[in-house]
DNA sequence: GGCTACATACCAACTGATTGGTATGTTCCA
DNA sequence: TGGAACATACCAATCAGTTGGTATGTAGCC
């Protein structure tokens, strides 16, 4: 209770060894659980049990439940961020190109049960926003800090194309509605297919919306 | 398990009574707190309390707690069911303005807080697609058989306006789930107005697609 | 180098409260 | 008088969280 978390995992000689402890261990598995099963849904004790950890464990590094929810949420947000840093959309140079490429890269990744490929925030922030406002914080930062690593290229395309009836914030934000609500037919229909079908209706708006040629339209 | 329910309020000689029994009541208290708190964290006994009703009640008319879960989502289809058949977006005699006329009347109804306005089946899923096949289904159903009531409409304005890119059962499931993200998205900003401001990119999609003169764009 | 002092990283066992569900009523109307 | 519609009391299991402990560091001093 004295001070929230300054641990950090051991050091050893060799720099870039993986990382130590069971911290991650645990969010990889609070991660996998709560996509499948949910948050309240999942129990400390399952948790630990598909970590590997004991309940010591996590009580060590987490000092509550709705804890591991917000680190959770920042675990997701800093792992899907450099995955998406890395991801080749950002090789276009047409700015156009690079919007549309992350909606083809976002389509391409949804594949297999929903619990593989739908998102953490969006899961955890429906079971907690009115419980946990921490959570509910966190899970807004992880959604809407995302969405701002679009806007530069949003900001571009729309200038050059002279699209003035949206901003390129609004324009980011509503991409993440699209694809959490595509999650959630997915959820519904146990099928990956409607959630690319809903890509591929935001891809079309945004072709009609910049007045893109049949050169750059979608293949698929 | 053996039968899921037959059971049924008690009749009376007059016809237009309200429905005896703490059936609804405790379907009522469902809805409300399953859009609050989810179905995990919503307790059997927190749901007899909200509904006045004792545990010896609940388990008279519900087999188990998945049992709920599968009658909530019917109770939801069946009350919003009413509701958007009495709709006034029904009287417009040109179809797409029926259609145009729904995402209006959807974003009319995004107010207050979202445990007041977000869909207890796209919740409800969210949680048990994985873990009750049975609620997965039922959920399925409503958000699906909602869609299908918007295919007619869709299916008139298409050909009214020589549109092939789309087929009208896919965009009336494209629809249902911009909501279910828009929800999404309301919870972990706690604000209705980004849901409201992703049906407005909805609607402009739906005015690109069907190009729509300027007459019969949105005013808002 | 070796000793003290302290921090980190866990673990096994436990606790009181809560969980979904049951067993056994009672009430009341047809 | 029988069954539907409840109520009361209870249960075993599970829940999040706590306790007291150990094992292994690492830092500072002399």
């Amino acid at each position: 209770m004295t001070k929230p978390r300054v641990t950090k995992p051991p050091m050893t000689k060799l720099p870039m060894t993986k990382p130590l402890g069971l911290r991650p261990k645990l969010l990889d598995a609070a991660t996998t659980l709560f996509r499948s099963k949910g948050f309240a849904a999942t129990s400390v004790d399952a948790l630990c049990a598909a970590a590997g950890a004991t309940k010591g464990a996590f009580f060590h590094y987490f000092p509550s439940k709705d804890a591991l929810g917000v680190a959770t949420a920042e675990f997701w947000s800093e792992t899907t961020g450099a995955m998406f840093a890395r991801a080749p959309y950002h090789d276009h140079t047409d700015p156009l190109a690079r919007v549309l490429g992350y909606l083809d890269f976002r389509a391409a990744l949804i594949a297999g049960s929903p619990a593989d490929f739908t998102c953490v925030a969006g899961t955890l922030v429906q079971e907690a926003f009115l419980t946990s406002p921490a959570i509910r914080v966190a899970c807004d930062a992880s959604i809407s800090g995302h969405a701002a690593t679009l806007e530069a290229d949003l900001e571009a395309a729309l200038a050059q194309h002279d699209v003035t009836s949206v901003t390129a914030p609004g324009l980011a934000l509503h991409i993440q509605a699209v694809l959490q609500g595509a999650f959630i037919l997915a959820k519904a229909k146990g099928d990956a297919s409607i959630a690319r079908a809903s890509i591929v209706h935001l891809r079309r708006y945004f072709e009609l919306l910049f007045k893109v040629n049949d050169s750059q339209r979608s293949t698929a």
